[in-house]
DNA sequence: TGGACGATTGACT
DNA sequence: GTCAATCGTCCAA
C-alpha cells in the first residue's frame, strides 16, 4: 500500500476532508497488522477556542506546533487516549483528531483489546486507541514508519461526506469542522 | 500549590 | 435519558 500523502496535511479543516477514506495501520510487536479506514474527522488550530492549541505551546501539545504527519495523543477524562494527525507548518498549532475507523485487519486481535465486537470496536476516538493499542507511547510518532502508519486509500467523494459540528464541546461549538463518510456504521454517536 | 475541568465511555434507571 | 469513573493539565491564588 502507498503511504498517505503529507503534503496534503496544511489547513486542518481541509486536511480533516480530505483524511476521510485514508488507512491507519497499526502494526503489533508480533507483526500482527491492525488497520482500519478512517470515517470520522475533526479539524483543530490554534485559532481556535475549542483546541488544546489555542493558549499557545505547552508540554502537552507541543507536537502539535511541530511538523505535520505526526502523532499527537492525548488522554481523554483521565481514562481515554485520543489520537490525532498534526497538520500546518512547524510552529503553527493544529491537528486533525481521528474520531471513527472502518475495522479493516485485525479485528479478531482488535476485539480482545476492546472485550467487545462490531460497532463499538472503533466508533469513537478512545475506543479506536484501544482498539489499534495506541497510547502515550506513540506520542510524537512520525505516521509515516511502522509502528504507525498513515496509508493512502480510496478517495471519498463529495456527495458522501457530511460536515456537522464537532462533539463534545463546550467553547467553539458551532464550528462545522467535523467531517463523516454518510454511509458509514462506524461514525460515532447513538444509532437507531 | 490547590482545584476545576475536560476533543469520552459504558453501566444503569 | 442520566451519571460516575478517573487523573493530567492548566490557571488562579
Amino acid at each position: 500500500m502507498l503511504p498517505y500523502d503529507m503534503s496534503r496535511l496544511g489547513d486542518p479543516a481541509r486536511a480533516a476532508r480530505d483524511l476521510l477514506g485514508a488507512i491507519l495501520l497499526r502494526t503489533m510487536p508480533d507483526g500482527t497488522r491492525l488497520s482500519g479506514r478512517i470515517v470520522e474527522t475533526e479539524a483543530y488550530h490554534e485559532s481556535d477556542p475549542a483546541s488544546h492549541t489555542y493558549r499557545g505551546p505547552t508540554a502537552r501539545n507541543k507536537a502539535m506546533f511541530g511538523p505535520a504527519g505526526r502523532a499527537y495523543i492525548y488522554r481523554s477524562y483521565g481514562i481515554h487516549w485520543c489520537m490525532n494527525i498534526t497538520c500546518g507548518t512547524t510552529g503553527e498549532g493544529a491537528g486533525v483528531l481521528i474520531r471513527a475507523l472502518e475495522p479493516l485487519e485485525g479485528v479478531h486481535v482488535m476485539e480482545v483489546l476492546r472485550g467487545r465486537k462490531g460497532r463499538e470496536l472503533t466508533s469513537g476516538p478512545g475506543r479506536l486507541s484501544e482498539a489499534l493499542a495506541i497510547d502515550g507511547s506513540l506520542y510524537g510518532h512520525h505516521l509515516a514508519e511502522p509502528p504507525l502508519q498513515l496509508l493512502q486509500g480510496e478517495t471519498v467523494p463529495d456527495g458522501m461526506v457530511r460536515q456537522t459540528t464537532r462533539i463534545g464541546l463546550t467553547k467553539g461549538a458551532d464550528a462545522l469542522l467535523r467531517f463523516l463518510v454518510v454511509d458509514s456504521v462506524f461514525v460515532s454517536g447513538k444509532r437507531s
